[in-house]
RNA sequence: GCCGAUGUGGUGGAAUGGUAGACACGCACGCCUUAAGAGCGUGUGGGAGCAAUCCCGUGUGGGUUCGAGUCCCACCUUCGGCACCA
């Protein structure tokens, strides 16, 4: 090989280019043809970026660059989750304020990013640490506490000991926090929710109407966990009544105990129940989360209050047990040992009944029910619920069930969620403070923003902490985070903030008396949860006025493509999709949906594990890219495999693709060498068969196999006998150029430029047409296949493809064949251009 | 336990029901070179055979079909999500 590209010079010289004439730059205002492509923002680590962001990011940087070859005016922006325990942690750990390190870090990915030849709109970033950026993120909150959606109560929470403040629902990992792995514990606190559970209907409901993969969109549907089922009240002696939540109502005959969870037995029964039973509650409460669920010998004690069985007036112990959870269902359930393993195996351990079911009240559901009823035809066989659950036959008996209890009044229709409020307030430095103002005085008075002013969308709310509390004026916003030495959490409930009298103290809105802000800091997920109605806006005239433009985001969103990871299903998506509903609601924003098409790519791994600090396989890219250059790089990443699969960097796999670049970068140099005037139809064929499966494979992904037959249309360029059909050379190597250009940016920009000769951008060219009359080669291998087998092939000419006759002939004639087929076939199958099979 | 995926050479991975293993990696041999490297060429699923060629092969067992990696039924593996969910 003659030629080598020098990828230090010339990637160099592209990047810097484009740049200078803003290729990347689209005119925000003036597009005619917007595609907004956004990768989902990282949050700058120090360790910087690895070669899964590497495969992430150039995934998305290939599809957006395929736009921009269609015409489109492709917005393509970057920016940075900047705020947030991870940051802060490691700010800690190495004993460096935060936004010092991020001064560092963020240069560091800035220079990765724009070393890998990625098309982001570099004139419109966006950091959620900054106040020009924050300062909306208060906003929101703001708004949404005015909707009546932000509400403060006092609750436990999920506590991580390690990071000193609460989590979310969904930060809670296995009993362990998200972010540093640590078990986490129980505590009672009063904190900051937002009601996304007013949202769980339509947030199931609309994922019915949006282009996201399969899985993703399951992950969805569990996390919000709704659930139809009865409500079933049990009268008590001389107490509340117990009300039970079952999608097996139809069991209630076989329950003979109910068990109460340790929250709902002190909070309802401190009172009457057994001393002993409010001893084993409280002990219970002190486990952690992690202990309870992990525990496999299920534990109780029976509390001494009776209830009734409301359809076979049964008297029944209640009994305490933690396997019952709070916040699960009403916090109670009825046992029922005959259907139920667990509450067999309770039943068991402490001697309660287990009987069959008997009788059915009504007849006419006696019967079917019992259809579907085994453990009733079969007394003393135990039935579990799972097979119970797999008898279609009792779905009939079950909806007459139902409607027969609530026609007895004995329950009504209620519907459960697996989804719980979102738990905003974290106790830490390193995020936007919570925009609100406690005020002793109005408090007292029983006044409050939310009791004075009637919100603008959750009407019918309990003002549960809503006394006292007063948003920020939104024109003394934002509340700015202040410097502090302090920063570190101190784990005893409260933020650092709270140690700062100059920051929280304050005069009342309402009254203007003494008082004080909240201290706490937003959750991270809240920063990214509208960051992607940000971009386009960040540089109109009016972004200090308002978070986003009104024109501007009714012109490019929603986003029309998003690239990101599936880990980020049940959180960031989820609270994005909830924020822009609430601002839909709110009519800031005119749709439901951000991201009708969201795509979710997969896990790179490395040595066959997930890469890993303390597996020691992280893949840093700045090696590959100082050593092969960026386009061999992505050529590689993009190689490996498809995008939603979990490829497997190898170091000799990119040193094979460093080969092939070569190869590119030599047969270029042959440009005006012309071809063999035997050989132009083979390669005008075969470019048009290679623009066809490249335009296929990018629009779904798998750009693995595009590069593949970009390969193979090299290999056959290269075996091409040179000639003087100039113009069919010098259109297959165009044609050759375009197709790589979303591959490897620079060494086609290049290419285009000095050995093609043209004077403008290969990567806002018209991406190539192909035509399928022109693939069809000159000839045409059939295959002969005797009962399915193949046997042999015949070459013929295309005209005949179709021929059935013709080519059925010529393959009886055919030496091989007639080796099988010694007489006349019972049958034959003749496939047009592809094969003919004897039945004999 | 439930839900969703997944299973193909030594490896990554290709195959609208129609020639399984494209394209690469690796390996072997050869050319070039004083040599090494790079580069180029040939071969490379398993088995039998000097060879032409034949047999077997896409997790397992059945089925549909002229023809199944692909469709249907049952099961197994691995990976993700949810879960003492009442």
């Amino acid at each position: 090989m003659k030629h080598k590209y020098n990828h230090k010079e010339i990637e160099a010289k592209w990047q810097a280019r484009w740049d200078k004439d803003r290729i990347y730059t689209p005119d925000i205002s003036a597009a005619k043809n917007p595609f907004y492509n956004l990768w989902m923002f990282p949050y700058p680590s120090a360790e910087g970026l690895h070669a899964g962001h590497a495969f992430a990011s150039t995934g998305s940087d290939v599809f957006g660059r395929f736009m921009r070859m269609h015409g489109h005016d492709v917005f393509q922006p970057i920016g940075y989750d900047s705020f947030g325990i991870h940051s802060e942690n490691y700010a800690i750990k190495v004993g460096e304020a935060p936004s010092v390190m991020l001064q560092r870090t963020t240069v560091n990915y800035e220079r990765q990013l724009r070393s890998l030849g990625h098309g982001y709109d570099w004139t419109r970033t966006v950091t959620t640490s900054h106040p020009d950026y924050y300062v909306w993120t208060q906003w929101l909150f703001v708004q949404l506490f005015k909707s009546g959606l932000a509400y403060r109560r006092e609750a436990s929470v999920n506590w991580c000991p390690s990071c000193k403040t609460v989590l979310a629902d969904e930060q809670v990992i296995d009993g362990k926090c998200e972010r540093c792995g640590t078990v986490v514990e129980k505590k009672s606190l009063a904190q900051w929710f937002f009601r996304i559970t007013d949202y769980a209907d339509r947030l199931l409901d609309n994922l019915d109407g949006i282009e996201w993969t399969e899985k993703v969109k399951q992950a969805q549907k569990q996390w919000i966990g709704r659930a139809e089922g009865l409500s079933i009240h049990f009268a008590v002696q001389n107490s509340t009544p117990i009300s039970v939540w079952t999608r097996y109502w139809e069991t209630i005959f076989g329950a003979t105990f109910l068990v109460v969870s340790p929250e709902y037995l002190i909070e309802h029964f401190s009172s009457v129940a057994s001393a002993e039973s409010l001893r084993y509650a409280q002990h219970a409460l002190e486990k952690t989360a992690d202990e309870r669920r992990t525990s496999k010998e299920k534990t109780g004690e029976d509390t001494g209050i009776r209830a009734t069985n409301p359809v076979t007036q049964e008297v029944i112990p209640v009994w305490v047990a933690d396997y019952v959870i709070e916040g699960v269902g009403t916090g109670a359930v009825m046992g029922v040992p005959s259907h139920d393993t667990r509450d067999f195996d309770f039943a068991k351990k402490y001697g309660l009944a287990l009987v069959q079911v008997i009788s059915y009240p009504d007849p006419e559901i006696n019967e079917a029910v019992k259809s579907g009823n085994r453990a009733s035809e079969q007394p003393g066989t135990l039935m579990n619920s799972g097979e119970f659950n797999g008898l279609d036959s009792a779905q009939e008996g079950k909806d007459q069930m139902r409607a027969w209890l609530i026609k007895q009044g004995l329950s009504e229709v209620t519907t459960h969620y697996h989804l719980r409020d979102w738990l905003i307030s974290r106790q830490r430095y390193w995020g936007a403070p919570i925009p609100m103002i406690y005020c002793e005085t109005c408090a007292k008075n029983e006044k409050g923003w939310l009791t004075e002013n009637e919100s603008l969308l959750h009407k019918n709310h309990d003002d549960w902490g809503a006394a006292g509390w007063y948003p920020v004026s939104e024109d003394d916003l934002p509340v700015l985070l202040p410097d502090v030495e302090d920063y570190k959490p101190k784990g005893d409930g409260r933020g650092p903030l709270a140690s700062h009298k100059d920051f929280y103290e304050t005069t009342c809105p309402a009254c203007g008396g003494a008082a004080t802000r909240e201290t706490d800091v937003c959750d991270t997920f809240l920063d990214s949860s509208w960051y992607f109605l940000r971009y386009p806006s960040t540089d109109s005239v009016t972004n200090k006025t308002e978070p986003f433009d009104a024109k501007v985001t009714k012109e490019w969103l929603p986003v029309n493509l998003y690239f990101g990871g599936a880990e980020h299903s049940v959180l960031h998506l989820m609270y994005a999709r909830f924020v822009t509903q609430v601002l839909f609601d709110l009519k800031h924003v005119p749709f439901e949906e951000p991201f009708p098409h969201f795509y979710a790519h997969g896990l790179m791994i490395k040595d066959g594990a997930k890469m890993s600090k303390s597996r020691g396989n992280v893949v840093n890219p700045d090696t590959y890219i100082d050593k092969f250059g960026a386009d061999t790089m992505r050529l590689y990443l993009m190689f490996m495999g498809p995008m939603d699969g979990s490829p497997d960097f190898r170091d000799t796999g990119i040193e094979g693709m460093e080969r092939f670049t070569n190869r590119v970068w030599d047969l270029m140099q042959t440009y005006d060498r012309g071809v063999h005037p035997e050989d132009v139809t083979k390669v005008i064929s075969k470019m048009h068969q290679t623009v066809k499966k490249v335009t296929e494979g990018m629009h779904v992904f798998h750009y693995n196999t595009a590069i593949a037959s970009i390969m193979e249309y090299v290999n056959t360029l290269k075996e091409v006998r040179p000639g003087d059909s100039t113009d069919a050379w010098n259109d297959a190597l165009k044609t050759l150029t375009l197709l790589l250009a979303p591959f490897a940016p620079h060494l086609s920009d290049e290419v285009w430029h000095t050995l093609l000769r043209n004077d403008h951008t290969v990567h806002t060219t018209t991406w190539p047409l192909f035509d399928e009359s022109l693939i069809v080669n000159d000839t045409v291998t059939i295959a002969i296949q005797v009962n399915g087998k193949l046997r042999s092939q015949i070459v013929i000419p295309s005209a005949e493809g179709l021929n059935e006759s013709f080519v059925v002939e010529k393959a009886r004639a055919d030496e091989a064949t007639q080796k099988w087929v010694t007489h006349d076939p019972k049958k034959t199958i003749f496939v047009p251009n592809k094969l003919v099979n004897f039945v004999i």
